[in-house]
RNA sequence: CGAGAAGUAGCACAAUUUGGUAGUGCACUUGGUUUGGGACCAAGGGGUCGCAGGUUCGAGUCCUGUCUUCUCGACCA
């Protein structure tokens, strides 16, 4: 032993260079000669296979199909919803030439799948029997971002888009708030990540829509990433494609709307929450690979012992054998960086005290089994690891929530700290324009389980809200 | 898109000031010895210096443009 090779940033010295350095050491991505357009390596992409998996079948259980829709629209579709093409007009990326031919109308790559669902709705939807619809879609996306980084923005996004048609207000509203819990239990119990759920402002919601729900998440250096988005569009988009049925009085209605999405970006959300000096953490319940198990020595006896081991684990809790030529000392760094949850060390001399080692990739705190006891050791250790993740984030971000009564106090502290800063708000988007404007500070999201007591912050007029205010990524 | 910085091997860098056609460490290959925190010895392979133009007898080095990355801002479900 042993130069440390220090080949990831301090994330307290630099946050940027630290999440940087890990998407790159962890394997996840690599980048390409196309700005914002990133290779998904298998490392990064088995994590969203997991996530994909575990929300489809939440997805399915809540009664919704998936179907694949075309990924250009054309121009004159685009433009049906006012609100909505103002809105993504400025980030569409064009397609304008067949061939060598020039096309007569040109399409966009799509920045999200509302009109093209419509227009399809509109030919399928005609009785009050026909709703709802419940469609989903895994697809990628085009917007033409200026500043891209791996995960959180990129041009080209993968993501899923579940898209809904009810017959009442009620009902689609319903379901905008069903699918927002959706995505939050699983960011809480899968992900480990302790989001914040509200609703966004006039200024935030998505174009187009009535209601924007947003699940905001909070990073290592208390700037926030919004991770989720639930969507209650009214019957605005319905009207604009005249999308019409006959209810069970034969009167001609238009159904009501949602729609709801996540992307790949909530493993970026998983890096910068969770990571540290040594790499990636990753939570049990969304790691690839949940057990890595490091032979120590060429002893044939070891070897086996371990695949006895590997063995006796059950298929829900995925491992490896890293038998590969390099020093123990290397696969631990491996294994940390990579984040696998826990680590089992096993060598000769375990072997003659009878017991393994495990190591705990959160705290990196080494245990010491028996092993006899080492795979119910591991199947009590995995939740326990989940917990503690979710609770370290949990106290870490709330410790990074305040209170702002004026807006002097907000100024000035949210030059020194960054994190979700709680103001008295009077409902005008001119307040939260100014805020913006002064102090860089967006607003997250509405608290709806907080009353609104005093004045606004800025303009001194009553307060009607409580508003979290806060940098983003 | 604006301001700043940077692009030399898979990664991190040196050589640029004083133009003379590339070097180090890690990684990689082969053989051997090793194995409880990124092993050691030996022999190898890999780059024409982001890309395009210009100046020059000669450009990694100087000039212009352009692309990409990073930071800050603007923009951004």
């Amino acid at each position: 032993m042993s130069k440390l090779v220090t080949k990831i940033t301090d994330r307290d010295v630099d946050f940027g260079q630290w999440y940087t350095d890990v998407v790159r050491e962890a394997d996840l991505v690599s980048y390409t000669s196309m700005k914002g357009s990133m290779v998904i390596r298998p490392y990064g992409y088995a994590i969203w296979e997991n996530m994909q998996s575990i929300l489809d079948q939440e997805f399915k259980k809540t009664g919704h199909q998936n179907v694949q829709m075309p990924m250009f629209i054309p121009e004159s579709l685009l433009n049906v919803e006012k609100e909505h093409v103002e809105g993504f007009a400025p980030e569409v990326a064009w397609v304008t030439h067949g061939g060598k031919e020039e096309l007569e109308e040109r399409m966009c790559v799509r920045p999200t799948s509302e009109v093209l669902f419509c227009d399809h709705y509109k030919s399928i939807i005609k009785s009050y029997r026909d709703l709802p619809k419940l469609y989903n879609q895994w697809c990628t996306i085009v917007r033409w971002e200026k500043t891209t980084r791996p995960f959180l923005r990129s041009r080209e996004i993968l993501w899923q888009e579940g898209h809904t048609m009810h017959a009442t207000k009620e009902e689609a509203r319903e379901e905008t708030l069903k699918m927002l819990h959706v995505y939050e239990d699983f960011q809480r119990n899968v992900l480990a990540l302790p989001v914040i759920v509200g609703r966004k402002t006039e200024k935030e919601k998505f174009a187009g829509a009535e209601e924007t729900y947003t699940l905001e998440a909070m990073m290592y250096d208390g700037v926030a990433l919004q991770n989720g988005t639930s969507h209650f569009f009214g019957d605005h988009f319905a009207k604009a494609f005249k999308i019409q049925f006959l209810d069970e009085n034969n009167e001609l209605k238009t159904p009501y709307q949602t729609s709801w999405g996540v992307t790949t970006r909530m493993i970026g959300a998983i890096i910068m929450t969770h990571g540290d000096n040594h790499g990636l953490v990753l939570p049990p319940n969304i790691a690839p690979t949940k057990v890595v198990f490091i032979p120590i020595g060429t002893d044939e006896k070891v070897l086996n012992k371990v695949r006895e081991l590997q063995k006796e684990l059950p298929d829900s809790i995925t491992s490896i054998i890293d038998d590969s030529k390099k020093s123990p000392g290397f696969k631990f760094a491996d294994a940390e960086v990579k984040g696998i949850p826990i680590r089992v060390e096993l060598g000769s001399r375990d072997l003659e005290n009878d017991s393994v080692t495990l190591v705990r990739r959160d705290t990196l705190e080494k245990i010491t089994v028996s092993l006899e006891n080492a795979v119910s050791e591991i199947e009590k250790l995995l939740p326990v690891i989940q917990q503690d993740m979710y609770d370290r984030a949990l106290k870490r971000r709330d410790s990074m929530i305040y209170e702002a009564g004026t807006y002097e106090e907000l100024k000035e502290s949210s030059k020194e700290k960054n994190g979700f800063y709680k103001i008295n708000w009077c409902g005008d988007t001119s307040c939260e324009n100014q805020i913006k404007e002064e102090t860089g500070l967006k607003s997250r999201c509405i608290i709806e389980n907080e009353e609104a007591r005093g004045n606004c912050i800025v303009c001194g007029k009553k307060a009607t809200t409580r508003l979290y205010v806060g940098k983003q990524y």
